[in-house]
DNA sequence: GCTTAACGGAGTAGTCCGCTCCGGAATATC
DNA sequence: GATATTCCGGAGCGGACTACTCCGTTAAGC
């Protein structure tokens, strides 16, 4: 795998560039310069242009990376014995990767088919890992596998001003508030329908 | 006070502008370019520029304004005669204008020593708010009126994209979700120290 | 020592935005 | 009804910024 000399820094540089796009993107949004992510990845622009052709492409990259991420989480959740912890792992889990604040480029991106496919394999593990929940009655049962998913979205959007480990540290604190209002029962019902899946997915474009 | 003719037009012209220019940044963000209120409000850029000389002013009176409804609606919050009803209803309200969102201009804008008048009213009516609900047994004793403020701002940020009125509906069930998880006792402890005064108003540059 | 893959970053073309300015329409004054 | 005044709309200006290119430089591989 690894390999010497020049190519061996060529793949540290991919990995440089993805973190620090990711770091970037997540915490500025989309229309972050791409000349902040060469600088925080301490690259020049020629070498990010040779990897990725356009910002589009290093977008939807980030955002596959994301998703896949997503999916693993959900998977060790579902591995967790306890389904309350293992909600609460995945939870966690992508909140603090920001998961979530990468899922809006809904309608600035192309999506492309692999997204879609990885797009729904998170889906459907979310929702075993949810109905698990429900099953065993640690969830309230108002909620559902979509309510959760727009919870993390709204915990990872990004915080203005320049970044700052206070907001990590306030953000851990809320997001404690909102799991506990998650365990059943709930002390009021939920207001409103649950929000529907064609309305979710619907804002990434139609579906292919 | 009302007059007629063109004078008339011009204070109607003054309202529908504050109003789009609220709508417009609470759900575009600051840099949403100027023209956008214009367009929104129905008036030319002229009209505009000619009551707020730049664009900081312009944010400097919204923000003003913001934080005057906030401090409105915590004096009805302690009007309640139940301290959890005014706090919920307090929280709902800040929450549904999006008095959130304009709080973190932070740092975009000069505070005016105006600004920070109702700042200091905001903050000590709203601890009395949250204090009463302590007292009363009825709020989980670890958050503090910090937390509450940063939950409000967590739950205003704009979500991207054009505005939609199912973000509304799905703002609301999951600020259900999070005010039952304020209700006492907390199930989990909250993890960290709670956020302190001076990081908070640190973002806004230094007090008069 | 030569080739060549990979690098950095200044430059380019084009977009976008805050703000100005002026011609025109509506209102007030005589 | 003519004139003066107030307020309107929006095209246009200067400048900042951005995605992307291009080329001189560096150093690994042989």
């Amino acid at each position: 795998m690894s390999r010497r000399g020049r190519q061996a820094e060529a793949a540290r540089n991919d990995l440089r560039l993805l973190r620090a796009a990711h770091e970037v993107f997540t915490t500025q949004g989309f229309d972050a310069p791409v000349s902040a992510i060469a600088k925080q990845a301490g690259l020049g622009m020629g070498s990010l242009y040779r990897r990725y052709r356009t910002k589009e492409a290093l977008l939807q990259r980030l955002c596959l990376i994301a998703m896949e991420r997503a999916v693993a989480a959900a998977q060790e959740g579902l591995a967790e014995a306890d389904p309350w912890d293992g909600l609460v792992l995945y939870v966690r889990t992508c909140v603090e990767f920001r998961s979530g604040a990468l899922a809006p480029i809904a309608g600035t991106i192309e999506v492309t088919a692999e997204m879609w496919r990885v797009a729904r394999l998170a889906e459907e593990t979310a929702d075993r890992l949810v109905a698990r929940a429900h099953e065993t009655g640690v969830l309230r049962s108002d909620v559902t596998a979509l309510d959760i998913s727009l919870l993390m979205e709204q915990f990872s959007r990004p915080a203005p001003g320049p970044p700052d480990d206070g907001h990590r540290k306030v953000r851990d604190r809320l997001l404690a508030i909102a799991l506990d209002g998650l365990r059943a029962p709930g002390a009021t019902e939920l207001p409103g329908d649950p929000p529907s899946v064609e309305w979710y997915e619907g804002r990434w474009g139609s579906a292919p």
